[in-house]
DNA sequence: TCAGCAATCTGGACTTTGTCTAATTTCCGG
DNA sequence: CCGGAAATTAGACAAAGTCCAGATTGCTGA
């Protein structure tokens, strides 16, 4: 899995995988994130899926990002208070966020480790840890 | 100082020594942040200070707050993709996120232990850790 | 006191991100 | 080929935040 070839004939099976219906538009959306395995934002989806002609709208592009994200396809990294980027990267971890360029990194989880953390009351759950770094370039 | 009253004449005392010119409307600010201790959005500010009849505009809100940002008075909490909270708690602590309901409350962080973040090239400082626990009701 | 100057505040136009809706297109089973 | 469900579309709309040019405020020094 780690090491398959994004094509778009795959994508169409990772959507089935995921209980998605691959349809021309999604299967676009999908190869934009996971073949650049970068964190896009909606914006930047719309632009590469759109830079030939236009292709696909900005409604479809904003329906199918919170679809993928509603059947565990993608993750939202909520760093920037101007614009939501999608993670194609679902296995636990935490980010790296440089301030001033904007540029976002993954920092693997599995060396990471958190204790310490007050016990929740029995009515809720955990739905997810984010631990974001944030960096600056030095002075 | 964790006594203090938040009284309007305090907060005067607060902006400058934070080197901030207490006006009229940075204090109502401040006052409003202050006195409540809690997370509000600059929407939220708006209408808190509002309240009896329209005194401060939507332009100063912001420019307060982002005055009081880089001054160090405020910290920003980014947590939901639509609003920016202010937080006028700046010692180190981290966040539980409730996702339903929107509210946000404190962990301190004296406890907490984050280990094993890799680190960081040489030109590079860190700016803050941002830790946020999403919880959800249980259904 | 008061003229002058810098800092601050203001309304409102504007931008950007994202949502909504009603109408169309696509796709599939029979 | 037909009919309906699912998906897509354009474009109007909403909300958060920015920007600007003009008005206010409040010193400061003569």
């Amino acid at each position: 899995m780690s090491l398959m070839h994004y094509t778009r004939d795959n994508m169409a099976g990772l959507l089935r995988g995921h209980d998605i219906n691959p349809t021309h538009q999604r299967i676009e959306i999908a190869h934009a994130l996971f073949s650049r395995q970068e964190h896009l934002s909606a914006d930047q989806v719309m632009a590469i899926v759109n830079t030939r002609h236009s292709e696909t709208s900005k409604a479809t592009v904003y329906n199918t990002l919170k679809l993928f994200l509603e059947k565990g396809l993608v993750r939202e990294v909520i760093v920037d208070p101007s614009k939501v980027f999608f993670d194609p990267n679902t296995t636990p971890h935490h980010h790296i966020y440089e301030v001033d360029s904007g540029k976002l990194s993954d920092i693997d989880a599995e060396h990471v480790h958190i204790s310490g953390l007050p016990p929740l009351p029995d009515n809720m759950v955990t739905e997810g840890i984010d631990l974001i770094v944030r960096v600056r370039r030095k002075a």
